[in-house]
RNA sequence: GGUCUGGUGGCAGAAUGGUGAUGCAGCGGACUGCAAAUCCGCGAAUGUGGGUUCGAUUCCCGCCCAGACCUCCA
């Protein structure tokens, strides 16, 4: 049914607008996206980044044949090299560590993996081709063993983030080097003392500057021009700036990325999050006493490109959506599938709305919970649990999601509510009160139903 | 200082030039021995001052407030 597939559209930053998403090979939408820099654990803001590009990449793998997706590691960087001595431990040890915590907490707020996931140490090779392709075309220069890129050689600086060099200057807060010719030059190549990680160039022992290694891996990965570059919104400049501009100008024919996805960013308790303030939460954090369903699903309830407050009681309010959802699936008949419905997939490919998206799941749940599977209630839960999965939710059963927390005797558990069964039936309700209060002690919940009465975790 | 976003019920959070989603909380009812869960129902909002318009929460201007970015923070 080509006719009534949504057609997703997506908010532009270079433009400002949201545009229709037309892909340049829809037989392989091709998608970059800004990693981490590998020195610590990923924190919340990290993720809001990461689950915005996880929805994405599900939505257009549901749209599209293929999608490459790709997300790159920064393991070279001065923030490494410091922390790296701080903790009096080697750089590839914190590197490999670091990695492997990402890559555990990614994969337990169900966050896909990437097609292809470089490393900017694999790639200095590129970096150095680019580097020399820039200082032959003039668009950059050596200056005391730095390689710098020339801003003024790039008539476009700037269009991506919407500044003119003019209000850069104006605004510069931070030194400028000495051997710059403009403020607005950065570093393609700086050198590195005994100490520093470095490779050997034609411009002598050094590192790779921040911005390069994103445009050699796009276009090792991706090619000249790509669909879609994304990462917080803080990127937009000066880091994907740099990028677009060393990118445009090594390679004039391509068009680097065609459509640039920038999310906001996120407060703690109203207060942008910092070290400083304390409210510095990483996702380890987080989850230590929350299902990691819930923290997805608070990322979800803000649509990417607005300010999210992350709260403690918007995280429980995400965990209590969560408990209806899967009181819903508890309907679901095991041998009933269901796509997800149309008007679900409408709305994401409303520039990812996930708030009217969040809506429909809503109204599934309502037809699921009110009708018998001879009214559709199974069917209803099949659509749910599909559109669930599309955005990265509902992976659980309902048994595993009330029941899962933490260990428990579920044999003790039968018995005390055998026991108190006699006790019902015996009318002594005061010890039937009294066993389920014990057992509310312990975080169990129990539920009187038709079928019999069910236990759960609070 | 410069640039750019945004201010919607108690809270979170959509949308819109013409009766303002959804969720949580609250209130009433059903069900229950009582609960829990579920169901039915209810109340509740567009920062502020102007302008354009038949009509503005939406478009424009001022003000107030919050936030982001301004050379390596998602």
């Amino acid at each position: 049914m080509p006719d009534t597939q949504p057609r997703l559209h997506l908010h532009d930053s270079r433009t400002r607008s949201t545009v229709p998403f037309v892909p340049l090979d829809p037989q392989n939408v091709r998608v970059y996206y800004c990693g981490p820099t590998v020195y610590d654990l990923a924190h919340i803001g990290n993720l809001r980044a990461m689950v915005t590009a996880d929805v994405l990449v599900r939505l257009l793998r549901h749209l599209y044949p293929r999608v490459t997706y790709v997300r790159n590691i920064t393991d070279v960087d001065d923030k490494i090299n410091a922390r790296a001595h701080a903790n009096g431990e080697s750089i590839a040890d914190l590197t490999a560590r670091t990695i492997r915590d990402f890559h555990e907490d990614l994969q337990a707020v169900s966050i896909l993996s990437p097609d292809a996931e470089p490393r900017a140490t694999h790639h200095i090779g590129e970096m150095q081709d680019m580097i020399r392709r820039l200082i032959e075309s003039g668009h950059a220069y050596e200056a005391q063993g730095h390689v710098l890129f020339a801003v003024s050689t790039y008539p476009s600086y700037g269009a991506l983030s919407g500044r003119s060099p003019d209000d850069l200057i104006a605004g510069a807060r931070v030194e400028v080097a000495p051997y710059k010719r403009d403020p607005g030059d950065f570093v393609l190549w700086k050198p590195s003392d005994d100490q520093t990680p470095g490779w050997d160039s034609p411009w002598g022992r050094g590192r790779p500057g921040w911005h390069i290694e994103c445009s050699a891996m796009s276009h090792h990965y991706l090619g000249e021009s790509f669909d879609i570059h994304g990462g917080g919104s803080d990127l937009l400049f000066p880091h994907h700036e740099n990028e677009r501009a060393q990118s445009m100008c090594c390679h004039p024919h391509g068009r680097f990325a065609n459509h640039w996805v920038h999310n906001a960013m996120l407060l703690v308790n109203g207060e942008k999050m910092s070290k400083s303030l304390g409210n510095f939460l990483t996702v380890r954090d987080v989850l230590r006493d929350t299902p990691p369903e819930a923290l997805r699903l608070l990322l979800l309830r803000a649509q990417y490109r607005s300010v999210l407050n992350f709260t403690q009681a918007g995280l429980d309010e995400a965990r209590q959506m969560l408990d209806r959802f899967y009181r819903a699936l508890e309907k679901l008949d095991p041998g009933i599938t269901a796509p997800p419905p149309q008007r679900f997939v409408q709305m994401l490919c409303d520039d990812l709305n996930t708030p009217r998206a969040l809506a429909e799941m809503h109204a599934l749940a309502d037809d699921a919970l009110a009708h018998d599977a001879a009214a559709g209630g199974n069917i209803a839960a099949a659509r749910l649990k599909a559109a669930g999965n599309l955005i990265g939710l509902l992976h659980d059963t309902p048994e595993q999601w009330f029941r899962g927390g933490v260990d428990v005797d579920a044999d003790a558990i039968e018995a005390l509510i055998a026991e108190r069964l006699a006790a019902r039936k015996a009318r002594d309700f005061a010890r039937a009160d009294a066993i389920r209060n014990e057992l509310a002690a312990q975080g169990i919940v129990l539920e009187d139903g038709p079928q019999g009465t069910t236990w759960r975790q609070a």
